[in-house]
DNA sequence: AATCCGACAAAGG
DNA sequence: CCTTTGTCGGATT
C-alpha cells in the first residue's frame, strides 16, 4: 500500500462509527498489515499486550482502549508497558472514540486529534506500517533577501551602464558581484576586521557614489597584492587584507555606480551575511544575473532540502547510523571519524558547487559532535585533534568557467564556517587568510573529460560518492554537440533519452562500478517511452536503484523557477537489503524499486506497435501542421459561412483535449482531393489554404514535405466513421480517463486518439480504474498530468481473454456509464468528472463497472492498487514471454 | 510513417 | 501573483 491508499484507509476508520474491539483490527488492516497477521492477531497467539483490551503487534503498534476522558492515563499505561518495551512498537495508540492518543516511543514525541481526524494525522500514524517520515530541510529566509537584494543591485548597475549588459562584459560583471560578495561576507565574519570594506567604500566613495567605480577597483587592486607592495595605490588601501587565491586575480574593472546602484550597494552591504548559507551562495549569483542563461548550461541551482533529499540517503543516513552505533564507544568512533576522512564527494556538473558545499558543512558538522563526544569520554583537554576532512576530498566538473571559479570560493566560505564553527566549539581554528588549500573543481564538458582523471578511483578502504543535478534536454530540445556527447558516450542508439540519463551511464562505469551515487534528474527518464531503453541498457551494468523519490515539482527561491517535475535516483552495484521509495514526507522500506518508481519487481513496458493483446486498433487524430490556419472557430465558422455558404461542406467539427474534456467548439477545414476545385473557389478558404502553404514553407522537413499540398492535414489518420475517442494529456486529478463517442463528420485531432467503428465494449475498458491505473504506472507525464499514447499505454495495456458473455457484460455496463453520463446533460467531461463535484450516480456505474471488469481478471474486485498493479504487470510479462517464445 | 515529448507554456483564479 | 492543465510543432525512431 502506498502512503495514500493508507491514508484513505485511515479516513474510512475515521468516518465508520467507533468499536473500541474492532478498531484496532481495522487500523492493522488500515496500515497495510497481511490478511494471515491479522487473523492470528485476532486469535490472540500474536497479541503479546499486557493492558485489559489491548492489543500489541509486533513492531508495529500497541493499542488499549480509554475510558471516555482518559486518553492520557492510558497513553502513559502504554509507555509504561513491560512488554511495549520487549516489542518495541513504532506506534502507541489508544483512543476513547472521541479523542486520540498517541506516541512514538522512539522519539517519545506524541499527538493528540479527534477520532475523526485520524486520516489527516496519518503522517505521524505512518510508522505503523513500516513506513518512516522524513522531514525535509527548511529554506533559509536570509538567503531569499540576499539575492533579491543582489538582484536589485545588479539590474541597477546594468541600468545605469547598459553595455555591461553585453556579452563580452557579463563575465567582468559577474565577477564584479562575486567580489562584492565575498567583502560583504567577509566583513561580517569577521575575515576582515569589523566593517572593515563598507566603511573604506562609503567614507571615500562620495555621498552619491561618485567615486564608487575608482574606489572599489583600487580595493580589489590592493586585495591582489601583499601590504607592502600597495605604493602605486591610494593610501586608505593600505589596511586592507590580502585575499589572494586567485579571488582578486586577474583583470579588475567595475562599471559606474548611479545613486540608485549606489544605495542599493549600501543596502546590500547592511545585510548580516554571517547568516547567509554557503550552499546557496554561488547560485544567488547566478540567479541574480540574466534569466535567460539560467536555462542554459544547467544553471539552474539545487536548493538545500533538494540536495539533502540526494546526500541523506547517498551517504549522510547510513554515517547517522554508523555514529549513533558507536556513540559510546571512543574506539568506535575514532574509526568513524577514520571513514570520513576517506570520504570524496564527486558532483560531475557541479555549477556553483552546492551539492560540494552543502556535503562538506554535513560532514563537518557531524565530526565536530564525534569530536565533542570523544572529549565527554576521554575526559576535558584530551582531544589535540584538528579536522580530518580536507577541503581537497571535494571534486566537481563544470562546463562554465564562471561557475567552476564561484564553487571554489562558495567551499573555501564553507570552510572558514566550519572552522568558526569549530573555534567556537574548541577554542582553535587556523588563519584564514591568504586562501590555500581550494577543492578539485574542473572546468570543462563532463561527458568528454575522464573522470577518473578529476577525481581518481576510490583506493581500498576509500569511498567516492558521485551526486549532483545535472542539465535535463529532451531529445528535441537539445543542441546537436550535446547529441554528439551521448554518441561518445555510447548512447547512440539511445538517442530519445534525455541528456540527463548519460551522467548516469558515465557514474555507473566510472571506477569501474565501485562508487554509489544519487542524481536529481528529469521524472521523464521514468515515464513513458523513455523507461524500457534507458533501465534495460543501465540494468546491464550491476547497479540497483537504492532509493528514489516519486516525482516532485522543481522548486528553488529563484525568481522564476524551471517548469520541470524531478525525481532523485540513487544507485550503488549491489542489491540493496531495504530500498527507500520516498513520496513527499512519507518514505517506505521496500524489497524493490522497479524504474517506474513504485515498489515493484522492474517488468519494461515496452512500446509496441500494435496491442499485444488484440485490442481493436487506436490511431493518434490527425496533425495539421498547419500553423493553425486549417483550424477554425465557432465564431470563424459562422463568418465564413455568412459570406460564402459553400464553405458549410468543407468546416469538420474538430475534437481535441479542449473540445472533448471541457465542451468548447471547433471547427476545421477538411477538403477531399476531388472537391479542391470546388473548395479554392471559395474565397475565404482558398485564403486560408494559402496560408496554410505559406506557413508549410518555413517550417520543419515534414511539414514543408507537405507544402504543396496544404488542403490537406500533414498527417491524416481520419476514417469518417464514428471513434472513440480518448484525450491526448489531461490532469491526473480525475478519477477515470474520460473518453467519449464521437459521430463519423468528427475530425479527430492529434490533441486525442480514436478507436475507428470501435466494440461497444472499449468504452468500458477505456473507462476503467485499471486502465487509468497503467497509464499512470507506465505512461508519460506532462507536468504532473497524464499523458496517453497508443504503443506505450495502449498496445500494452493487459486484458483477460473476454467470452461473449462478459462482452456483453461490459457493452452494457458502458451503456450505463453513457446513459448516466446523458442524464445530466449538458454538463462537460470537466464538471462531470470534477474530483470534488463527480454527480454520485455517475461514480456508482463507474464502479459497477470496475468491479464487473476486474472480476474479469481474478474473479472478485481488487482490494487496492498494488493489488491491481500486480496482476497487471503479471499478465503483461507472461504475454511478453508467451509472444518471445512464439518466435516475434 | 507517425510518434510522444517539452529544466513547458498559456489560461484561469 | 500562483495554480492548474492540456497546445502545438517536430527530431527521432
Amino acid at each position: 500500500m502506498n502512503p495514500t491508499e493508507i491514508y484513505d484507509a485511515l479516513a474510512e476508520i475515521a468516518a465508520a462509527p467507533f468499536d473500541p474491539d474492532e478498531f484496532p483490527f481495522a487500523f492493522a488492516e488500515a496500515t497495510d498489515a497481511a490478511k494471515a497477521a491479522i487473523s492470528k492477531l485476532r486469535g490472540g497467539s500474536t497479541n503479546k499486550s499486557d493492558l485489559p483490551g489491548g492489543v500489541l503487534f509486533n513492531r508495529k503498534f500497541h493499542y488499549a482502549p480509554a475510558m471516555t476522558g482518559l486518553v492520557e492515563a492510558t497513553l502513559d499505561q502504554l509507555r509504561a508497558s513491560k512488554k511495549t518495551r520487549t516489542a518495541k512498537p513504532a506506534i502507541l495508540i489508544t483512543t476513547d472514540g472521541e479523542t486520540v492518543a498517541a506516541e512514538h516511543p522512539a522519539s517519545g514525541e506524541r499527538r493528540h486529534f479527534r477520532f475523526t481526524e485520524i486520516g489527516d494525522n496519518f503522517g505521524f500514524l505512518l510508522p505503523a506500517a513500516g513506513k518512516e517520515r522524513y522531514r525535509a530541510v527548511e529554506e533559509n529566509p536570509v538567503d531569499v533577501k540576499a539575492t533579491g537584494k543582489l538582484a536589485r543591485l545588479y539590474d541597477a548597475l546594468i541600468k545605469a551602464n547598459p553595455d555591461w549588459a553585453s556579452d563580452e562584459h557579463r563575465h567582468e560583471m559577474n565577477q564584479l558581484m562575486m567580489r562584492l560578495i565575498f567583502c560583504m561576507f567577509a566583513e561580517d565574519v569577521g575575515i576582515f576586521p569589523d566593517e572593515q570594506f563598507s566603511r573604506l567604500i562609503f567614507t571615500h566613495a562620495g555621498n552619491r557614489g561618485e567615486e564608487a567605480r575608482e574606489v572599489i577597483i583600487a580595493a580589489f587592486r590592493a586585495m591582489n597584492l601583499p601590504k607592502d607592495r600597495r605604493g602605486d595605490l591610494p593610501a586608505w588601501t593600505r589596511e586592507l587584507e590580502y585575499v589572494n587565491g586567485g579571488l582578486f586575480a586577474g583583470a579588475i574593472d567595475a562599471p559606474r555606480f548611479d545613486t540608485i546602484a549606489f544605495r542599493y550597494l549600501r543596502d546590500a552591504c547592511d545585510l548580516n551575511w554571517r547568516q547567509i548559507n554557503p550552499d546557496i551562495f554561488g547560485s544567488m549569483i547566478q540567479s541574480v544575473a540574466d534569466p535567460k542563461q539560467r536555462s542554459e548550461l544547467g544553471m539552474h541551482y539545487t536548493s538545500v532540502p533538494n540536495i539533502m533529499k540526494v546526500i541523506g540517503p547517498l551517504f549522510l543516513d547510513d554515517l547517522d547510523a554508523e555514529i549513533h552505533k558507536a556513540w559510546d564507544r571512543p574506539r568506535a568512533l575514532q574509526q568513524v571519524l577514520d571513514r570520513m576522512s576517506r570520504i570524496r564527494v564527486f558532483d560531475p556538473a557541479c555549477g556553483s558547487g552546492n551539492f560540494l558545499v552543502v556535503s562538506y558543512r554535513e560532514l563537518r558538522a557531524r565530526e565536530t559532535r564525534i569530536l565533542q563526544r570523544l572529549e565527554e569520554l576521554n575526559g576535558p583537554g584530551s582531544l589535540h585533534m584538528w579536522s580530518v576532512i580536507p577541503i581537497t576530498n571535494f571534486y566537481g566538473i563544470e562546463i562554465a568557467d564562471f561557475a567552476a571559479e564561484t564553487a571554489k570560493l562558495a567551499l573555501f566560505i564553507a570552510e572558514y564556517q566550519a572552522n568558526a564553527s569549530f573555534a567556537e566549539v574548541f577554542g582553535r581554528s587556523p588563519a584564514a587568510l591568504p586562501l590555500k588549500d581550494a577543492a578539485n573543481i574542473r572546468t570543462g564538458n563532463a561527458l568528454r573529460i575522464d573522470w577518473e582523471e578529476v577525481c581518481p578511483p576510490p583506493a581500498d578502504g576509500e569511498e567516492v560518492f558521485i551526486a549532483g543535478n545535472p542539465p535535463y534536454y529532451g531529445a528535441k530540445k537539445r543542441e546537436s554537440w550535446q547529441t554528439e556527447d551521448m554518441v561518445q558516450n555510447g548512447l547512440g542508439d539511445l538517442q530519445l533519452l534525455d541528456y540527463v540519463s548519460v551522467w548516469f551511464f558515465k557514474a555507473a562505469r566510472y571506477a569501474a562500478g565501485s562508487s554509489a551515487f544519487a542524481f536529481v534528474a528529469t521524472s521523464s527518464i521514468c515515464q513513458g517511452e523513455q523507461v524500457a531503453p534507458m533501465w534495460n541498457a543501465l540494468f546491464e551494468t550491476a547497479f540497483k536503484i537504492h532509493f528514489a523519490y516519486r516525482p516532485f515539482i522543481w522548486k528553488n527561491s529563484a525568481a522564476d523557477n524551471a517548469g520541470v517535475w524531478v525525481t532523485i535516483i540513487g544507485m550503488k552495484n549491489v542489491a540493496p537489503t531495504v530500498a527507500k521509495l520516498f513520496d513527499d514526507a512519507a518514505v517506505s522500506n521496500v524489497k524493490e524499486i522497479s524504474p517506474y518508481l513504485v515498489p515493484f519487481k522492474y517488468i519494461p513496458v515496452t512500446a509496441a506497435t500494435k496491442s499485444i493483446f488484440s485490442l481493436p486498433v487506436m490511431v493518434m487524430g490527425s496533425n495539421p501542421v498547419d500553423g493553425k490556419w486549417l483550424s477554425v472557430s465557432s465564431r470563424e465558422r459562422e463568418e465564413m459561412i455568412e459570406t460564402d455558404p459553400r464553405a458549410e461542406k468543407f468546416i469538420l467539427p474538430y475534437l481535441g483535449g479542449d473540445e472533448l474534456i471541457d465542451g468548447k467548439e471547433r471547427h476545421c477545414i477538411w477538403i477531399d482531393d476531388e472537391d479542391l476545385q470546388d473548395a479554392l473557389s471559395v474565397r475565404c478558404i482558398k485564403e486560408r489554404v494559402d496560408s496554410c502553404a505559406a506557413y508549410r514553407k518555413t517550417a520543419g522537413r515534414d511539414a514543408r514535405k507537405a507544402a504543396d499540398i496544404p488542403h490537406r492535414f500533414c498527417y491524416s489518420t481520419y476514417r469518417n466513421g464514428p471513434s472513440l475517442a480518448i484525450p491526448n494529456s489531461q490532469s491526473s486529478d480525475r478519477e477515470f480517463i474520460p473518453a467519449v463517442m464521437a459521430s463519423s463528420e468528427v475530425v479527430i485531432s492529434k490533441e486525442a486518439f480514436a478507436i475507428y467503428y470501435p466494440p461497444n465494449h472499449m468504452f468500458s475498458i477505456i473507462s476503467s480504474s485499471l486502465h487509468r491505473l497503467w497509464l499512470a504506472t507506465v505512461g508519460g507525464r506532462i507536468g504532473n498530468g497524464f499523458r496517453y499514447s497508443v504503443r506505450v499505454v495502449y498496445n500494452t495495456f493487459p486484458v483477460p481473454k473476454f467470452t461473449e458473455e462478459e462482452l456483453a457484460a461490459l457493452t452494457t455496463s458502458a451503456r450505463a456509464i453513457l446513459k448516466c453520463r446523458y442524464s445530466h446533460y449538458p454538463k462537460t467531461i470537466t464538471e462531470l468528472y470534477d474530483p470534488d463535484g463527480m454527480p454520485d450516480d455517475l461514480r456508482a456505474v463507474h464502479r459497477q463497472n470496475d468491479d464487473l471488469l476486474e472480476t474479469m481478471y481474478i474473479g472478485r474486485p481488487f482490494r487496492n492498487d498494488t493489488e491491481r498493479l500486480e496482476k497487471l504487470f503479471k499478465l503483461y510479462a507472461a504475454r511478453v514471454k508467451a509472444l518471445d517464445k512464439g518466435g516475434k
